[in-house]
DNA sequence: CACTTGATGTTCT
DNA sequence: GAACATCAAGTGA
């Protein structure tokens, strides 16, 4: 059920990007177990994408994590406050990465509550990359871990979308990156309510 | 509903 | 000093 490392291995971001649909993320803090469906993701194409960190073989101690092999998490902080949770794809010294934006509770929707402050009927709890880390119980201290351990990783539970209900669009907040900024390698599924921003087409 | 605003670590200028 | 892969609470219609 979990998936393996061999996986993660593939060099084509985009179609993991659109495959992580329907898999299952889980973490596990104190014995806690929570985890939630995956609705949202956005691809990063290393160092050709002017919206990825590692853009131009950019290495910082930050963007470190991103050069390794696939099959780890990259977690960051960005505008100082919300932890986003990516999954580092394909071999070493190819900073792919995945952004996970959205989950759909699963599994210790309870305990999302108590992280969250707010009812799992509403849709903000795991809406958005921020917040979807932060109904997992994901911090920096998750950054860099194996996703085939026992502290975070992915299950495939045969969930699987018809084509028709996978839509793709720009990504969301890299006006920045000019051109690339257009690229439709956001996918969501269609209607799904934890998806963030505009969910129709 | 649309818009505004405050919180604030990491990185680059 | 400024920008950034954001969120949630607030305002005003």
């Amino acid at each position: 059920m979990k998936l393996p490392l061999s996986y993660y291995s593939a060099q084509d971001v985009l179609f993991l990007a659109q495959d992580l649909l329907g898999k299952v993320l889980f973490t596990e803090i104190n014995g806690e177990i929570t985890a939630g469906i995956i609705v949202e993701t956005e691809a990063y194409n290393g160092i050709y994408d002017k919206a990825s960190h590692a853009y131009g073989g950019k290495r910082t101690d930050r963007t470190e994590t991103l050069y390794s092999h696939g099959g780890i998490s990259y977690v960051y902080l960005c505008y100082g406050i919300h932890h986003l949770f990516n999954v580092v794809t394909s071999v070493e010294d190819e900073p792919h990465a995945v952004l996970v934006r959205a989950i759909e509770p699963l599994i210790g929707t309870e305990i999302m509550e108590n992280r969250r402050n707010m009812p799992a009927s509403k849709a903000a709890i795991s809406s958005g990359p921020g917040s979807a880390a932060k109904a997992l119980g994901i911090d920096r201290s998750f950054n860099k871990k194996d996703l085939t351990g026992n502290e975070i990783w992915i299950e495939d539970h045969g969930i699987q979308y018809p084509s028709e209900d996978i839509v793709t669009g720009p990504r969301i907040g890299v006006a920045y990156a000019q051109e690339d900024a257009l690229l439709p390698w956001r996918f969501f599924v269609k209607g799904n309510k934890y998806v963030s921003k505009p969910n129709i087409i």
